[in-house]
DNA sequence: ACCAAGTGTGTACGCTTGTACAACCTTCGT
DNA sequence: ACGAAGGTTGTACAAGCGTACACACTTGGT
């Protein structure tokens, strides 16, 4: 009357680890030089590990960045939850964009790489639109629809350009800018829209 | 009393329709998956071209997608130059985010790749620091600059959601970012700044 | 017509890669 | 205590890669 599983796994937890070993390579060396061995080499595990817990390398891509985006929404929708109101809210977004807490430097980076990948295999790319939809559904929470929209377009943009200029996010700007999308498309949408 | 070159290349224009195939097959394929068989046969020439012309594979990437921002960054300036007052200048914005002649899906999977290989690559990540300015000071021809700032975030961040989500943009909502932004921010510098 | 001199190429080599798999090891039911 | 079943791994292999380079070709000056 057993069960039919005879024997737990020697490892439990392991899977997990090279999945996280699988984003540091991929955030330091990009995805075109990532490999097996590499991967296995920084989760300290033998080769073959490789093989016996992934069904190849696409696989294992696919599992790794289904893993990041689940980290990031939850991260996102969390700062928004945390919002008591609107203006709260507002910051909220403003600190999304400034990336003190939510996407650090290697987070970025991982991000980049996700989107590049995504173009050429479908199955990361249907994450990536639940991760879209996901973070259009936290705005939700204290903005309408279309503000969300426009909101979002920000939080995906602006950071990007931090990964790229020198100078530091003028934070006063940004808070600037998501006031006036918030109060300038103001609670209707826009003329054009059911 | 002749120069110092004592002979013509045989085939001039060939290292351009490298690059140019270059592209193809980034697009295509992606960066780990582009390869120099893969490029010489797009573009219809030997495999020892590849070594002739460029100095290796990064080499290779770091001009093509050079010629990617040069040509990206003239199409936007020209959209901005054609703009003869405020208003044009605001459709203008509205028409690159919504990519009828700007970011075709083509060049914003290319783009991707290129935010990605930047991250790894010192040259190229200056070439993209680059664009960014060229950006900037494009959208300068009409607007101050934090103004610019905040556009050029939508600019980049909201065509990337374009190309995961399958809904098409709401050109009357991007309309109303733009002009809220535009407006929201007004002619001064928001607080905190000089 | 011919000869340098530079342009262009086919091929070969050493290396790394993804992947498979036969052998080993750990655990559980008895 | 022990056998069997499934978890785990070291190693091997074929394929494909970047790159180098000896050779062939094309051209311009005379």
């Amino acid at each position: 009357m057993s069960g039919t599983r005879r024997q737990a796994p020697n490892d439990p937890g392991r899977k997990d680890r090279i999945l996280d070993a699988t984003l540091e390579v991929v955030a330091r060396d990009g995805v075109h030089g990532t490999t097996h061995r590499r991967i296995a080499a920084a989760a300290e595990v033998p080769l073959g590990s490789m093989t016996y817990y992934f069904d190849g390398m696409s696989d294992l891509l696919a599992q790794a960045f289904a893993r990041l985006a689940d980290t990031m929404s939850l991260q996102y929708r969390r700062m928004l939850e945390d919002a008591a109101d609107t203006a709260e809210a507002e910051t909220a977004v403003v600190d999304l964009i400034c990336g003190q807490a939510y996407a650090t430097h290697r987070e970025l980076t991982l991000i980049f790489e996700m989107y590049a990948y995504a173009n050429h295999h479908p199955e990361v790319r249907s994450t990536m639109h639940t991760w879209l939809l996901r973070s259009r559904e936290s705005l939700g929470l204290h903005f309408p629809e279309h503000v969300c929209r426009a909101l979002d377009a920000l939080v995906e943009g602006w950071p990007m350009h931090r990964s790229f200029d020198d100078a530091p996010l003028d934070r006063d700007l940004v808070a600037a800018t998501v006031h006036a999308v918030v109060t300038g498309l103001g609670g209707a949408a826009p003329a054009g829209r059911a």
